[in-house]
DNA sequence: CGAACCTTTGAGTTA
DNA sequence: CAAAGGTTCG
């Protein structure tokens, strides 16, 4: 049921409706035809238009539908404009769809809705229009990692900085972390901003940031870092787009990092009226002193406890921008709007904390946990009727996600029937997995199902090679989704680069792409020199350039060649006024020789570069001159060609969220696979209910059948390795699942393949394997059965008998502290999702370090401290208790 | 300067 | 095993 928070909402005054027009009409139609259809909850968001709501929509509820519904009501009631509603998505994907499904709701187009885009093309957006205030130009390139990288590595060598110790890749993933959390150059902490390059790091950013100025480029992240400055140093600016904007409407709320949040937190704000009285201003004022200092916890991996008293105060003061505390008053201009602390707006929120995966791209869940702190007086609506899954998969995904404890708790039911179980099936190596969903699919295929209605979701993409190879053994047509982004081919950077070079001559970066590409006789010798003129006189390389032809210092052959480019550039320059920008790439790819280039080489896949050159300039149609498009093309990253054809997905995990097939193929779910060693090492507890997260998402795009899969023998860097089937297969409920033979042939052990004895299996292998991975679910396993002794030993999970396939309430749910999930008395989670056996102060022994106390827990990994070794973090696996 | 060969290192998800 | 980076030779 849902309980609608009973708060008062700030008092946002009543607009009135305004008089005639759509709204007259929308009211004259006794409950507007959108509404029809909606249940109450899904109704209840789309009407409750006033102050901060916050939608908490789980997976297949029907969320699209509620935002969309919630436009079109704003509009016919009149509370809006379509240009006064600002409505932020992730991915253009997410955009496109709403823009469409609005567009046949409203039977018209939607051309008038600007503001409905990613976050990155609406900041970017903004960003152009007040270009000269953040210093910079408004045709301002947006540098994509590649070019991040190599301006870093430029940036290092002026340091001396050996770029083998500390790689430029490290430090562009610091930096992109640091915008992720709204931190400037000043604002990174000390402590943090020394890690990298002996102290260097934050000089690094700094002079980064400057470099770009010069370049006239921003990077991803400071599309937003940047707006945020924009706002808080210009107040009328920010007032300016607080007033436009009546309504705020978010997707995906999960997934936003800090500086998605201070940035909407900044718009959402109403506008302080100049007039009004102060208490009246005032009085919205509940927020933040009383708010404790975000915990860095899924900032800074494995950091809970010890969340450094610097980096609070950072957060702080840069979050909280109505009340920056004492001692960090960094953010005058900030204040100067928001010390007001004026009443929020009506600001809707969308998400799914169970569908949170992007906590590595500095995502936080957080955002949506503390929503109603954030938001004070904001209403909570739970959608939790799914619309899409049969009862055995929405009950099988909503028993694995009940594992992780760091959710809000919600209870997807389905009035859909039962269904088929969700299947199981092991296979000896990854191989015959292929092999066995091939034929499966080619069944699905002949009992008549549609190809666009069968996916393979994978963990990562090194997996998707095996089925490619594969179907094409089998004819059978596939899609790759989201795999290498056009824009990132070689041979489009390439192009584009050409192009950015015309359209912004300071764009040194592109210049040094294409200057000698295709090969022209002008090596690192000549760009280094180009370089030194470049830095001694403070102009762009093309300038250097210049000046440099008309000396001799270079060789005659690469003079030449460096005099024709220039002159190139000139013409091509010239020719922007005359032709086309669509002519203009096809006449610089021709002169320039680099289609040229591709038509000599004899390579396989140069036929393909040269297709994708012809549908780079195909796509430039769309707009209206070279720099729209350039614009566009850096943040636009899908590319849909040809998704007429029937045929089989075949994507990431993560690239599935929001989409939904009737019939989903998960394969690869092995330990150390999915869950992800890597997640699980570097982030520990909080990894795995990130993993957990994802299995979640994956089941539940299937509507009629989800198929699982494990191998015991996979390639991993080039060698086999013996793998064990994922622990979230043991999560899962047995009732809801059906364990199969593979289909692949030869199936394994001669027995038919995975069942209830498989863990003997493993065991037959085991000692030879010592990941700590393993180490820990081998630890685990034994620790689970001790305490379920006398229970059949299937794996699976035995309880399912008051968790009914139809979904209902799993019956309370009891929580302690310290010890594992419980479930109606019953033992679910005995490896995970809780904390490590270990605790404080714990006197522990370690083979190599030999005896410590326990000084912190974090999940499975604890930090000790070692007598003779010192302090050192370890995982629980690797020490015994003394 | 550029091609060819050799070595090393690394496969996680992305706006 | 594959890609990327480094080295050597023409």
């Amino acid at each position: 049921m849902t309980e609608p928070s009973k708060l008062p909402h700030p008092g946002v005054p009543e607009h009135q409706p305004a008089a005639g027009g759509i709204a007259a009409r929308a009211r004259a139609a006794a409950g507007p035809q959108y509404l029809a259809g909606l249940n109450p909850e899904q109704r209840e968001a789309v009407v409750t238009l006033d102050g901060p709501v916050l939608v908490l929509a789980g997976a297949g509820t029907g969320k699209t539908r509620v935002l969309t519904t919630r436009i079109a009501h704003i509009l016919s009631e009149g509370r809006a404009r379509p240009h006064e509603i600002l409505s932020v998505t992730f991915t253009n994907k997410a955009a496109r769809e709403m823009k469409l499904r609005l567009g046949q709701m409203l039977g018209q187009a939607v051309e008038g809705m600007p503001w409905l885009g990613t976050f990155h093309s609406i900041g970017g957006r903004i960003l152009r229009i007040h270009a000269e205030l953040v210093q910079l130009k408004s045709n301002f390139t947006v540098l994509d990692v590649d070019d991040q990288v190599r301006l870093l590595k430029q940036l290092l060598q002026a340091e001396n900085i050996d770029d083998k110790r500390w790689p430029a890749r490290m430090l562009a993933g610091l930096i992109d972390g640091w915008k992720n959390r709204g931190l400037t150059p000043a604002q990174v902490p000390p402590g943090e901003a020394a890690v990298f390059g002996n102290g260097k790091g934050g000089k690094l950013y700094a002079s980064y940031q400057e470099r770009l100025k010069i370049l006239n480029a921003a990077d991803f992240g400071d599309l937003l870092l940047e707006n945020i400055r924009l706002f808080r140093e210009n107040p009328d600016v920010l007032r300016q787009y607080q007033n436009r904007f009546k309504f705020i409407l978010v997707d995906e709320y999960q997934d936003t990092n800090v500086a998605q949040y201070l940035w909407l937190r900044l718009l959402s704000q109403a506008p302080a009226r100049p007039g009004a009285p102060l208490s009246s201003v005032i009085s919205g004022a509940t927020e933040p002193a009383d708010i404790p200092g975000r915990t860095t916890a899924s900032v800074i991996p494995g950091r809970v406890e010890d969340a450094n008293p610097e980096s609070r105060a950072e957060e702080d003061s840069s979050r909280d921008s109505g009340s920056a505390p004492a001692g960090a008053p960094r953010n005058d201009a900030g204040n100067a709007v928001a010390q007001p602390s004026s009443p929020l707006k009506n600001i809707c929120c969308v998400g799914d904390d169970d569908q949170s995966i992007y906590g590595w791209r500095g995502a936080e869940v957080d955002n949506i946990l503390r929503f109603d702190h954030d938001f004070p007086g904001a209403r909570v609506i739970r959608l939790e009727r799914n619309y899409r899954s049969t009862g055995h998969i929405l009950a099988a995904a909503s028993h694995l996600i009940a594992h992780n404890e760091g959710r809000l708790g919600k209870t997807l039911r389905t009035e859909d029937v039962d269904g088929e179980k969700v299947t199981v099936t092991g296979s000896w190596d990854s191989e015959e997995e292929a092999r066995a969903i091939g034929e499966e699919i080619e069944e699905l295929q002949r009992a008549g199902e549609n190809l666009n209605q069968i996916a393979i979701l994978v963990r990562a993409s090194f997996q998707m090679r095996e089925f490619e190879d594969r179907f094409v053994t089998l004819g059978l047509p596939y899609r790759v989704i989201g795999g290498p982004r056009f824009y990132e081919r070689a041979e489009i950077r390439d192009a584009l680069a050409y192009l950015r070079v015309i359209n912004s001559p300071a764009d040194d970066l592109a210049f040094e792409r294409i200057v000698n590409v295709p090969k022209r006789g002008l090596g690192d010798a000549t760009v280094q020199m180009l370089h030194d003129h470049a830095r001694k006189r403070r102009i762009p390389l093309f300038e250097a350039a210049r000046a440099v032809v008309e000396t001799d210092e270079l060789k005659p052959k690469a003079r030449g060649s460096l005099r024709d480019l220039i002159l190139h550039f000139d013409r091509w320059r010239a020719q922007r006024e005359v032709a086309s920008h669509t002519e203009l790439a096809e006449i610089v790819l021709d002169e320039s020789g680099y289609t040229e280039m591709w038509q000599k080489d004899r390579s396989a896949d140069a036929a393909g570069r040269l297709d994708n050159l012809k549908e780079l300039v195909r796509s430039m149609e769309e707009f209206e001159n070279l720099q729209g498009f350039l614009e566009h093309i850096s943040l636009v990253m899908d590319r849909d060609g040809g998704a007429a054809d029937e045929a089989v997905s075949l994507m990431t995990l993560h690239s599935a969220k929001g989409l939904e097939f009737e019939n989903v193929f998960l394969p690869g779910w092995e330990e150390g696979l999915f869950p992800s060693q890597r997640t699980l090492d570097e982030q520990g507890r909080a990894g795995l209910e990130e993993e957990r997260r994802l299995a979640h998402v994956g089941l539940t795009r299937a509507r009629r059948r989800a198929k699982l899969y494990f191998a015991t023998n996979r390639r991993i860097h080039g060698t086999w390795t013996t793998t064990i089937p994922s622990r979230f297969l043991d999560e899962l409920p047995a009732a809801n699942v059906e364990i199969t033979e593979s289909k692949g042939g030869s199936g394994w052990g001669g027995s038919g393949g995975y069942g209830p004895s498989r863990f003997d299996n493993v065991e037959s292998f085991g000692s030879s394997y010592t990941t700590p991975g393993w180490q820990r679910a081998q630890a685990n396993r034994a620790r689970g059965q001790g305490n379920r002794s006398g229970q059949a030993r299937g794996g699976f999970e035995e309880n399912q008998a008051h968790f009914s396939p139809r979904g209902e309430t799993p019956g309370g749910f009891a929580r302690n502290k310290r010890g594992p999930v419980v479930i109606e008395g019953e033992l679910v989670a005995k490896s995970t999702g809780t904390v490590s056996e270990f605790s404080l102060d714990d006197r522990v022994f370690h083979q190599k370090f030999g005896y410590g106390n326990v000084v912190k827990v974090d999940g499975n990994k604890l930090t000790i401290a070692f007598e003779k070794a010192g302090e050192k973090k370890v995982v629980d696996s690797f020490v015994e208790r003394v």
